[in-house]
RNA sequence: UGGGGCGUGGCCAAGUGGUUAAGGCGCCGGUUUUUGGUAUCGGUAUUCGGAGGUUCGAAUCCUCCCGCCCCAGCCA
């Protein structure tokens, strides 16, 4: 687990807390309750971490509380592994549910009885329509639907039908309790909407000892009812089923009388975000699993090294509304950033090695130089660097034939090599196919520490590891999981996957303290961007996942004068 | 005339009849800098989907129109 979110957020404000205000200023509630409801059928994402944050942010704000609840009605989709780690999710982003935990299956009693005093009222009758048969006698968006033969069938016979069906007479889609509500109704919901069907399923909790199971519409509202919810916040896509969950409310003999509220579920660019896709890039191989640090789950993020803290901060950026949004991933990234760059400790990593030899540096010496461990953190204090004659630099910090705006190495060029010397570059030395495969340099002693006591400046500083102390590793470089922001806008989604989403660097060279860090909890390799060790790290076999690059000046230059520019 | 929603800069998003139309991300440019990072300064909507109307005054009220999203699972 990681820290607990920080309680109230100053100053958020949307819709729902206006409401949530109102509520608490003319009494309609004296506390305010909400829930996060998520089905176990798969992992959480980020766009349930929007929900999550939402539900238990107001709970906390308003020094009321937050349920976490299974909708486990459907034993067809759900597991026991999804209910794990829909815990272990939530409870990683910093939220925390107290004794509030449920199940909509623990309630199935109640339910049960609810559907009973339905029937005895003429408000629910046991339909033996055929799945076909009921959508055909649903009507359209336009037509009108027509009533079932079975809508007049006596509240005895009913009654008689429905124990039956639960006692398992029946076989599966051979009946279904229906509310009797109104076909004609231009809100299909209302079209006397399912409300138990039979299922010959083993459940994850209640095994078999059920053969029916309520709806989502029968069982999420009146679960509300029963666990005293006051604001039941939910996405847009519901804003439909409303009248159904009032009507539900309305006719039940339940304890309380919640109120459901709709808010735009998140889209994110260059990424899928419905379970159903998620499922099949992990089903089908694209991805290495639902943690796959290229996924926009929960877990995929916790393994890429993103705090979530960046997480809950996005969340609140982006703010709640009800109209359909799709935020720019970079949005997430800066977010990240902003967290990392305060938190993480800066180490020196070289990830594409050229070798560096130190012509007038003595063989065999070595001396411990001081570096920084985080300049935006002066408590994380300082660490000593190794420093010899063969050294280690980025392989991108050395051009033969600089253009005028690189800073970095070249024939003759003197740079700063960060927290040593000022170095200058005496040759490059080449392989029979022309390679660069070593430069010969030369250092001034006088520069130790990085600065030149005439004054002299240098326009670049550059990372580097010692040949002899460092140690080695794979690092996994992630890139967008898709080529367009838009996944499946022009054709299936799987098409638009990236296949350079992963590239996998071996003989990365890490200053030797990088053996050692906490996995999943972010590094910044200085220049380089932020990386994170992975869970199948082994000491005589080191994985990191780079979590985020840092934002690269250089890059965009060169992508400048490559284009248009001058 | 099926029902339900939504339209404020490239992307989010404040704004609820009188503000120079917040803020963030992004982008552009400057400064600082032993990370081409960070920080910092400045620029980035004469205009709120469109057209009418009400009003001294409208993104905010009214009318009509246009566009986009959701609903015909015994999924949630």
């Amino acid at each position: 687990m990681s820290e607990t979110a920080p309680s109230p957020a100053e100053g958020v404000k949307d819709f729902v807390r206006d409401v949530i205000r109102e509520d608490l200023a003319s009494g309609r509630v004296a506390e305010v309750v909400t829930r996060f409801p998520p089905e176990p059928n798969g992992y959480l994402h980020i766009g349930h971490a929007k929900s999550i944050c939402l539900n238990f942010g107001i709970a906390s704000e308003f020094g009321g509380r937050c349920h976490l609840r299974f909708d486990d009605t459907n034993p067809t989709k759900e597991e026991i592994e999804y209910i794990d780690a829909i815990q272990e999710d939530v409870r990683w982003l910093g939220f925390d549910w107290g004794e509030h935990l449920y199940f909509a299956s623990d309630n199935f009693d109640k339910l049960y009885g609810y559907a009973v005093h339905l029937i005895e009222q003429d408000k629910a009758y046991v339909d033996d329509l055929s799945p076909d048969e009921i959508r055909e006698y649903r009507g359209t968006l336009t037509k009108p639907g027509t009533e079932s033969p079975s809508r007049n069938r006596t509240v005895s016979e009913n009654l008689d039908l429905f124990a039956r069906m639960k006692a398992g007479e029946f076989a599966d889609g051979s009946h279904v309790l229906r509310a009797k509500i109104d076909m004609a109704s231009g809100n299909m919901n209302m079209r006397d909407p399912v409300l138990y069907r039979i299922l010959n399923a083993t459940h994850p909790r209640t095994g078999d000892a059920w053969h029916i199971y309520p709806t989502y519409d029968f069982a999420h509202g009146q679960s509300d009812a029963i666990e005293g919810i006051t604001h039941s916040v939910c996405t847009l896509e519901f804003e439909d089923h409303r009248p159904l969950y009032d009507w539900l409310i309305k006719n039940t003999p339940v304890p309380s009388t919640p109120h459901q509220y709709e808010f735009a579920r998140l889209n994110l660019t260059y990424s899928v975000l419905s379970k159903r896709k998620l499922m099949q890039l992990v089903n089908e191989g694209h991805v290495e699993g639902w943690d796959d640090p290229r996924m926009p789950t929960i877990s995929g993020y916790r393994r890429r090294g993103i705090p979530a803290a960046a997480l809950r901060d996005f969340a609140q950026r982006i703010g709640v509304t009800k109209s359909d949004s799709t935020v720019e991933v970079e949005l997430l990234n800066h977010c990240v950033r902003d967290h990392l760059n305060k938190a993480a400790e800066r180490r020196l990593a070289v990830l594409k090695p050229l070798k560096v030899v130190i012509e007038n540096y003595p063989e065999g010496q070595t001396e411990e130089i001081d570096a920084i461990n985080n300049p935006e953190d002066e408590t994380a204090g300082k660490r000593k660097v190794a420093f010899s004659r063969e050294l280690y630099i980025e392989q991108d910090d050395f051009m033969e034939d600089p253009p005028k705006k690189f800073f970095r190495l070249g024939p003759g060029r003197e740079v700063r090599f960060r927290y040593a010397y000022f170095i200058t570059c005496r040759e490059a030395i080449k392989d029979d196919d022309g390679n660069i495969i070593e430069l010969r340099c030369t250092y001034d002693p006088e520069t130790r520490g990085g600065n030149a006591p005439d004054g002299r400046k240098v326009k670049g500083t550059i990372h580097w590891v010692s040949a002899a102390h460092a140690i080695d590793a794979e690092i996994n470089m992630y890139d967008h999981l898709f080529n367009r922001p838009d996944p499946g806008a022009e054709v299936d989604f799987l098409n638009d996957i990236n296949a350079a989403s992963k590239t996998v660097l071996t003989g990365c060279k890490l200053e030797p303290s990088l053996a050692q860090t906490k996995v999943g909890e972010a590094v910044q390799f200085e220049r380089q961007g932020y990386f994170a060790l992975d869970r199948t790290s082994r000491a005589d076999h080191l994985v990191y996942n780079q979590t985020m690059a840092l934002r690269d000046g250089w890059a965009k230059i060169q992508a400048k004068e490559k284009s248009g520019g001058k």
